[in-house]
DNA sequence: GTGGTCTAGACCACC
DNA sequence: GTGGTCTAGACCACT
């Protein structure tokens, strides 16, 4: 479901957290589908479980996931999350099609990549 | 010309490599111009100039800058940066606009963002 | 481990660098196996910690070490080797060949060589 | 005939000496051709002529070319080149061919990249 | 203990 | 003046 790779410079919370959000935005988690529990995630992942609810507050507070105690965290409608999220996105979306742009990409072509995007999830 | 915050997460090397390429990409610095020098940046920035090596060798990495010693470094042509540059680029492409697109942000509206900077450089 | 050589031109960092990839695909160090760490080397080199990791990060962009923060650094696979390391070296071969052969050498001998080479490692 | 690059950490007179090595080895320059002489060199490539004498000097050194006063610079003979220039080119296409083995490369791709070298010069 | 980063100051070769 | 390299010593976050 997810990869770690211990090789990388991000923390581990972080890892999950991004490929926990990228799950979500590629439509593999459907909005409202239950979130696998923190300790069954740590077991599949074979980390600390002390981690991943660092992971879950983090997509909480971005307005991805919603916990509810006792019962669980789950999948939250595109329309809840966060609009600095937003504003992020679109910084980063902005700074990569300038710096491509510079390298002799054609508009268009990075038009038809978006496009494309949107209609197969992933 | 650049600036720098101490309470950013990423080192201040990565801040200078960064804010270069800035002004690389946006056309405020023009291919074959000479960039500051490695002293000088340093008092600009107030900053030691063991510093600045380290954002220009990561900027020369990249195909963004040459620099030749004795002389200075400059500005290269968008022709020779390397092309996992590119590549990365178009990942943090994909990546913001597939999550933008599941936000809900409609994809012709991104496509206009798109035409729009590579018109006016910055 | 490693021999400097103060007369030599090139800086130290290289002569680590070099003499470090060198132990790597002589199979001296295997795939995986940490490396000694950055204060560990530089001591028994008897150099400034500093120079280290610039032997390190080279072998990191190359492809053949991976360094993780409070880990250690580590030998990598061959197959992670960035591709221009590969064609840098096949046009150090062709030109040393193409000289060699010029210079009345077999080209049967030569081959001979290069498959002696693979057999033993070093 | 020859290409300079200022962008290149070598001084000019290398970039010289090894240009010329290459059209000597290559048969661009058969043994015994009159080599241009040092103000039509130094002219045609835009650099000053004492660089040139340098190079020369060099080339002759390893046997590569003959110089005789009064009537200018001549290739030499295959057989006239110094042995341990011999020498350096084999240990550089052992190295070259030890790493590209452990890179995976296959032993009898590259002994047919050096026999076809070795048919049509460059 | 590990690598990563920064400061301070020095010397070199080259232009 | 330029970039390139090295030394010395310090602090940080993470393991």
């Amino acid at each position: 479901m997810l990869q770690l790779d211990y090789r990388d410079a991000r923390p581990i919370y972080e890892q999950v957290r991004d490929g926990l959000r990228r799950l979500l935005v590629s439509g593999a988690i459907a909005p409202g589908e239950k979130l696998p529990s923190v300790r069954a995630l740590a077991a599949s992942l074979a980390i600390n479980p002390n981690t991943i609810p660092k992971a879950y507050e983090a997509l909480e507070a971005e307005g991805y996931v919603c916990s509810v105690a006792g019962k669980g965290s789950f999948a939250a409608e595109g329309a809840q999350v966060d609009g600095r999220r937003r504003e992020r996105l679109l910084a980063q979306l902005d700074e990569a099609a300038q710096e491509l742009l510079w390298l002799g990409e054609d508009a268009e072509a990075l038009c038809e990549r978006i496009r494309n995007k949107g209609g197969n999830g992933k």
